[in-house]
Order: structure tokens, then C-alpha cells, then sequence
DNA sequence: AAGAGAGTTTACGTTTACGTAAAAGGGAAG
DNA sequence: CTTCCCTTTTACGTAAACGTAAACTCTCTT
């Protein structure tokens, strides 16, 4: 079986995250976790959910747009002006990530040529001879 | 002739931060413009490093990490040690930014999928005889 | 019964990256 | 000279995302 709650113990283990971290999520109401007395007991959903905020933080992502996202997609699509607004969004975020994607393959170009010269470097220091060009 | 100094405004209006931002990154370390009298007069290096500071922030860079990194580029390459930390340093920032590229892969694909839905059900409101399956 | 260990609430503290306001210094235009 | 505009310095303010500490509550375990 696979399982099917978890603490927040466990998440926290698992995503590398803390208990206070977590609870900080669900007071900004990015998540909803059921209650057994007064222990929090997280459903599949909401490990998805955290997995989902987590990834949005790597991406530089506020918690408050995560949280504006999961509530548009939880809202009701059948209204005709959420769809297109919820469109708008998604339009905006991959322009967004598009403009990173840019930045990052400039920046691991720049970080290979520099690993080229260091390593250059390198090969001079332990062959000086060579440079004399023989 | 290619234009070789900039005065604040000028950089704050091609890169659309506020003066008050250049002056604090100046103030934590990461730019250091000359002076007349006064006034800060930035050359094209200042530029560049302008430029490299406001990507490495889209990336989610600290600016503490670019300072730390400006600051392994300019320090004494002849230095084994200091090029072997430097090699370190590349090696790490790669993992991070392989990392969120896969992130950006993952996100920009869901974003794919919710917008399709979204058409479809759009297309489903617009076209609702069809439903029936004429 | 008593302690250990996990979880909870409440609330104040902290860091980063600036915003914003106040006060003052040129310089150039009228 | 006065006015206007830009720039500078100084300094306090702020939002986001938690950290940290205090004081309880439960539930076992010994």
C-alpha cells in the first residue's frame, strides 16, 4: 500500500524543509492539512502542494503568487473571466521563466569559458616549460 | 565613438532600477564607480558588472553571492589555491542552475497542459452543442 | 508517577534589498 | 541672485520568509 498521510515531521524530513516553515505555508493558507485532535495530518494533496511551493521558491517565486496560483486553479472554471485572467497568468509566468532560461544557459556559458581559462591557468603552472614555445 | 562613461540615471533608466538600488549595491561591495567631485561616474566595466548583478538577482543570486563571486574573478589567479576554489565554486553554481533549468522544464510543461485544458474548456462553453456528440 | 519526545500556539526577532523622506550641495538657466 | 533640477548623504521604515524562544498539551514509555 501506498502511503497515504504523512506528519509534518516527515515532509519536513523528506523536503528538507522545517515543521515551522510548514506551518508558515498554512498560515498564509498555501495549505490545509486536517486535524486529528489538534496534530496536523497531511493528505497526498497536500505533499504535492508543498512539493509544488517548493519548487516555485527555486524559481524565485513568491509565496503569494504560489498561493494565487493554486487558487486559480482551484477556482471555478466554468467562469468565463477566470479562464482568460488564468491565461493572462500563465502567459506572464512563461515569459518569466522563459527570460531565466536565457539568463541561465548565458551564465553556464560564462561559467564554462571561465573553468576553460582557470584550467588553462593551471596547465601553465604545472608545464611552464611549454611556454616558451618549443 | 562608443559611449565609455554613464552617470546614475542614465544606467538606472537603460536597466530600470532605481538610483537608490545602484547606490546600495555600491554600498555592499559590488560596484565602485569613479568621482567627479561628487558625483558617480560609471565606465563600461561598472556597466557590465551592473548588468551581471541584475541577472545573477533574476537567478535568484544573494547579492552577497555575486559580491563573493566578483571577488574570486578579480583576486590573484595565480594562485593555485585560489583556482581550485574558484573551480569549486563553478562546479557548484552549475548544479544549482542545471537544477532550476529543470525546474523552468517542469513548470513551463505544466503550464502547457493547464493552458490546453483551459482552451478546452473554453472551447466547450463556446461550441456547447457539440457536448452532445453530433 | 514522572520524564521523554513530538507537536502546538503565540509572539517577538532577524535578514535582505531596497523605499522614502529630510537636508544640503552644485550648476545652469532665466 | 534666485529658481530649478539633479545628485548626494544620512537615516529611519518596510515586506517577505522564516528563526527562535516560551509555555503547553498529548502520548507513550519506563
Amino acid at each position: 500500500m501506498e502511503k497515504t498521510t504523512y506528519t509534518i515531521t516527515e515532509l519536513s524530513r523528506e523536503f528538507d524543509v522545517t515543521p515551522r516553515a510548514i506551518r508558515f505555508y498554512e498560515d498564509q493558507g498555501l495549505l490545509s492539512p486536517a486535524r486529528e485532535g489538534r496534530r496536523r495530518v497531511y493528505s497526498r494533496r497536500d505533499r504535492v502542494r508543498l512539493k509544488l511551493i517548493l519548487r516555485g521558491k527555486r524559481l524565485g517565486f513568491q509565496l503569494s503568487e504560489t498561493r494565487a496560483l493554486f487558487e486559480l486553479y482551484d477556482s471555478d472554471h466554468g467562469e468565463r473571466g477566470q479562464m482568460q485572467y488564468f491565461l493572462e497568468k500563465i502567459h506572464e509566468r512563461r515569459e518569466l521563466l522563459q527570460q531565466q532560461r536565457r539568463d541561465i544557459e548565458a551564465v553556464l556559458g560564462e561559467l564554462e569559458a571561465a573553468e576553460r581559462n582557470v584550467r588553462d591557468a593551471l596547465r601553465k603552472r604545472d608545464a611552464p616549460a611549454a611556454e616558451i614555445g618549443a
